[in-house]
DNA sequence: CATGAATGAGGCTTCATTCAT
DNA sequence: TATGAATGAAGCCTCATTCAT
């Protein structure tokens, strides 16, 4: 979505836009974000950021796509996918995409938001089309689950891998509410660092696992 | 939050504002909804609505109060609480709470959006505090299944009730997904008649239950 | 300027309005003041607000003529104009007048906010009469203190009488100054009482005659 | 306190609507001066405005500076400082201050309408500073003469300087009751022109500096 | 005589985008 | 390629006043 000339720019001043960029789109939905601040905070003309990119829309799509784009390389840098069993996978999966969100919260918060864009029509359904995609990146694994007998057969597939898919969505909301964070903390302060042992995450998300495999009963 | 003003209006010219700002609010997040709109849709003038609201924040509350205290009514009408075992509660309560959503989509939609309002410093944390009250809602039963030996205790009964209130969020949006409408189309059309057979949102709510209940595993 | 439906009205009632009223002018200047927050405050409808005084122009001039009155009448029952010497007399009038000042904040903001009321054409110079009204106030003393022999007769009369009026008017803002009070706690305070020791006063008042009657120079 | 943007434009534009800003504040206090009347006639748009001025206060806080460095400027060219017994350069400093003030009355009227504005919380005590600013310039003098023997030590400093700087403020007002016109007049004639003769504004002074000096007594 | 609902003009401000240089 | 000045629609909100009941 962004010019030739976007990309041929300095990586230091493409940095600088693309900062300034998340740091409005994290920090506000699309509608509330403000172009003008972010070429104040960019310090470009308002004539470049046009000649970067197309419109509002065009930018925020390609923030989006940059920010997917590094969470799914971080998620197959950190996980062996073929290695382990279903369980042992999902709980991995989880663990390793809760590790991202939290060291790399604007990103994060990018793609949240974007799944709350509900009603913006200027987007064409941008939220439906990330949870779609989740919903299915989780569907092929609950399929194989399935096919090799570990996960029921009398289940609709779309229904588990909605609800995994689901789940890893506010993963992190019941990860701050535990353990008294926000994001908006995490994303002033500034990243990198795990605001949590990592210990406590996996038992959580040890917690979380059992209750998929085995249910809330006794 | 209304003034007596207000409330004072015939019921019909009332309905009528009421319903022009459910509409807007229904289908814009509350920065982007605009008060404009909605006057020009009720037919009053711009004087008029700040007679009746201090401002936008006070007309988008009182809206949402309205939707709470409807739906709240909606399914205390229709459930009886005492009477059964808890994963049949549990189902029976999300069953109500979808044909209420189903039934009254301007309604719904409004407080979804309230509960996507993450960002929005204006709203001193709305979002927050509607996950938080429908969290501890279910808390009340989850734990009581756990002193009845019904549920397990080894595990976290907040993250238990997390769990089933984040999915008592989503399950319409899962209905909708199997069944191919979606909420605009309901807001659109008007409301009130289910967009699928009760038959079918039962089973659908039966697998959920199963789930939460025995888990994903064989 | 106001009805006889207002004069009419219950002490208790008038007298409501015109303390909110006098607040709302007291703490704004003319075109600042709102008439909404007045009627709020004094607890009565618009429409009754609106028989009682034609517009907000003549609510203010009836307030002002009411603060002028009030004020004139405190001088001249605590001042015996007769009895003494011109400098004297002068002092005594601005004792009077400061006490007046200091005990009755609203009042007295009411007349400096009209007085600085320069620019408003709507209040066909009512900044301008008010000074006029003053100077010749003045310029009768300084006239008879010229007769006798008792002020300097070189000096044109208008110009040491427009001396005079002119300090009277910021002799309470010297006094604040010195004292580190302002208006503006006077009034949110409530009044009646003198924020500092009437002796003070006196001494300030004596280093101005001083000045008036003697000069700078050593 | 302005853009880049509006530092970079044409002197003409500049200019064009500096004057039609000074016009609308010296004519009306802060809050009744209206951005859309200086827009109007300076025949720019709205957007243009916000782009060169942050707001309203910005932009009237900039000509307030304006203002006062011009007169201050003014007043420093045409005065030696140096050279003079202590009433005769307060005497001169006063002429060079009526001569600015009555040939350039918009920023004077600005100032004067800046040194009125008390109740206007959003100003940040605008009016305060700039008495206090006035009061600490001539209290250097005043000192000064005490030091030299030449003015009275038994009377306050802070008093006297109180005084005369109080009497800066008014001079014009009574140079204009004398001579017949009003500052409306001068502003809307355009400027340039003494509107009486300096040998006439000169006799005034002579006649002020008399009762500062000498005092009203015999 | 009291009420209070209705009004619409006008207030300040923000916005995404364009285009001449 | 970069710039930054220009725009005008739209945002929320306040106001003094009127008038039917």
């Amino acid at each position: 979505m962004p010019s030739k000339t976007f990309l041929n720019l300095s990586e230091e001043k493409r940095n600088k836009i693309i900062e300034a960029a998340l740091n409005e789109f994290s920090l506000n939905d699309y509608n509330s974000a403000s172009i003008n601040n972010i070429v104040k905070v960019a310090d470009i003309s308002k004539g470049s950021m046009y000649q970067y990119f197309d419109n509002k829309k065009s930018l925020y799509l390609y923030l989006l796509e940059l920010a997917s784009e590094k969470k799914l390389n971080y998620i197959s840098e950190n996980i062996d996918i073929k290695s382990d069993k279903i369980f042992n996978l999902i709980k991995k999966m989880h663990l390793v995409g809760a590790k991202f969100d939290l060291t790399n919260p604007k990103y994060s918060m990018l793609i949240i938001n974007a799944i709350n864009e509900t009603t913006n029509d200027e987007l064409d359904n941008i939220s439906s089309k990330l949870k779609e995609k989740s919903d299915q990146f989780f569907n092929k694994y609950i399929q194989e689950g399935q096919r090799n007998n570990l996960i029921r057969n009398d289940l609709d597939d779309e229904l588990l891998s909605f609800l995994i898919s689901r789940f890893s969505m506010v993963l992190i909301e019941y990860v701050s509410k535990k353990y008294n964070f926000t994001y908006l903390d995490l994303i002033k302060k500034g990243e990198n660092k795990l605001p949590l042992p990592e210990k406590e995450l996996e038992k959580i998300l040890k917690q979380f696992i059992t209750v998929f495999k085995d249910g809330f009963k006794v």
